[in-house]
DNA sequence: CATCCATTTTTTGTATACAAATATAGGGTG
DNA sequence: CACCCTATATTTGTATACAAAAAATGGATG
């Protein structure tokens, strides 16, 4: 069955360690997934913590849910790798990153040089119209904070997008590009690291931010954009030395 | 001819747009070259200005050159175009990249950013032999310019080395890859807008700023590296709004 | 019962086959 | 001569076949 160049489709299917995926359950229209589409879904599974770390993410079972072969898995598989995402161990597969405490802190050390410029941008350039989606996506979090529908990964999901869509709105494709890359590797640390159980950023202290923007006054932005930062790295139990007992375990299986 | 996990090998071919690349002249030695050691050799190549913006990297021509088959020529298209060195136009092939004017400005306002950081935290953490390393970088440089053998080409890959090897003695391994990736980026932009036929860095300026961080002034330090980059962005011809006329020749023939 | 080794199974790595898309060439027609 | 249409040749996109590595299985042995 060669050629189909189409649209994306499909949620990946639980894929925990041992289980195999459930089949079919994508695909459902006749459509099949081009490989940008197949990354992105798997970014999307893995941000939502619906892949989570350490996962074994098999080439044929994957090819199975998208119903492509595994040639399309792989190329998505690679990009994946670049993005840092997964991890390609040769021979042995593609898993789940398992970011490493230095990492982590890397992580968010840069985070906070991006997205102080993502800031600086920001007043400089922000219009009402981005004003308004901004603080829609706030009424957004609190919606789905307050939602008990709303599953707990897609609230984080929510509250780490802010992040992206604010340096979307910065009017720099280039930083907003990375500022996204970190943001997903940040779900992933936060996923390893976050002891407690609150959602690691916190709509308030968007809002008290975008109140500063608002105000035009950009050192304060800026700063409260970085001790934003700085608290969700505080809050992580990163001085422990290493990831939290259960999901060691399943690396043991695993690795 | 299946297997064979071995190390890298191989400059590729001149492989201009109309060009055969020269076949053979890879593979020298009988190992065959891993996906990553392609990538890395192609993104050199690009760098080295040896595939100038706008080539088209056909898939079979590039298998020849290293003696693989296109599966892994194709996995190291995808890496590079992840890395922006490429651009895979679908059903068309893969093309060294043209990066806009709008790109390279995004990419030098990132690069003062993210270097400034690497200044700090270099001048927070760099040992003697760091700053060995570094003056012994610059005399290469030196030397490099004076040499009549050397071609320009490796000249300016060793100017912008300076940046890539400061921000791995940063101690922020995340931080240096993106460096790395922006500053391999910057030759492309450097080779489509550069008007003057000077380098871009110059080894004075990076002698003055390791100057400047020896005394441990951070402040002049960051200055005088946004202040080298800016000098960078503003010797090219960005305001012209295109890339320059023979170059989009080459385009013209491609696209 | 644990341990080691041979065998089988599973899974990844790579080449190859073939379909579809695109570019190229040819040849007729206004 | 320019233009368009068709036939051919290249080139990319994807599936598949098969080899090699790794993991799992199953005894035999201490």
């Amino acid at each position: 069955m060669p050629r189909a160049r189409t649209s994306p489709k499909a949620l990946p299917a639980d894929l925990t360690p041992a289980a195999e995926p459930t089949p079919d359950m994508a695909a459902a229209d006749g459509r099949l997934a081009s490989t940008e589409s197949i990354a992105q879904d798997l970014a999307t599974a893995i941000v939502e913590k619906r892949l989570p770390p350490g996962t074994w993410l098999r080439e044929e079972a994957l090819g199975r849910v998208y119903t492509v072969s595994r040639t399309k898995i792989r190329a998505a598989l690679v990009m994946l790798s670049k993005d840092k995402l997964i991890e390609i161990i040769p021979d042995k597969g593609a898993f789940v990153s398992r970011p490493s405490v230095q990492e982590a802190r890397e992580v968010f050390s840069v985070r906070r040089v991006l997205e102080a410029e993502v800031v600086r941008l920001f007043i400089a350039c922000a219009t009402p119209a981005d004003y308004q989606m901004l603080e829609q996506h706030i009424r957004f979090e609190r919606a789905a904070l307050r939602e008990s529908t709303t599953t707990g990964r897609v609230r984080e999901k929510l509250l780490g997008d802010f992040h992206v869509v604010l340096a979307e709105a910065a009017g720099n494709q280039t930083l907003a590009q990375l500022v996204r890359d970190l943001v997903a590797r940040s779900s992933l640390i936060a996923m390893l690291y976050d002891s407690s159980n609150d959602p690691h950023c916190s709509s308030e202290e968007h809002a008290d931010f975008l109140a500063l923007c608002k105000g035009g006054n950009v050192l304060a932005a800026v700063a409260s954009m970085t001790e934003h930062l700085q608290r969700i790295e505080a809050n992580l139990a990163l001085d422990t030395g290493r990831p939290d007992r259960q999901l060691d375990l399943v690396k043991a299986l695993l690795a």
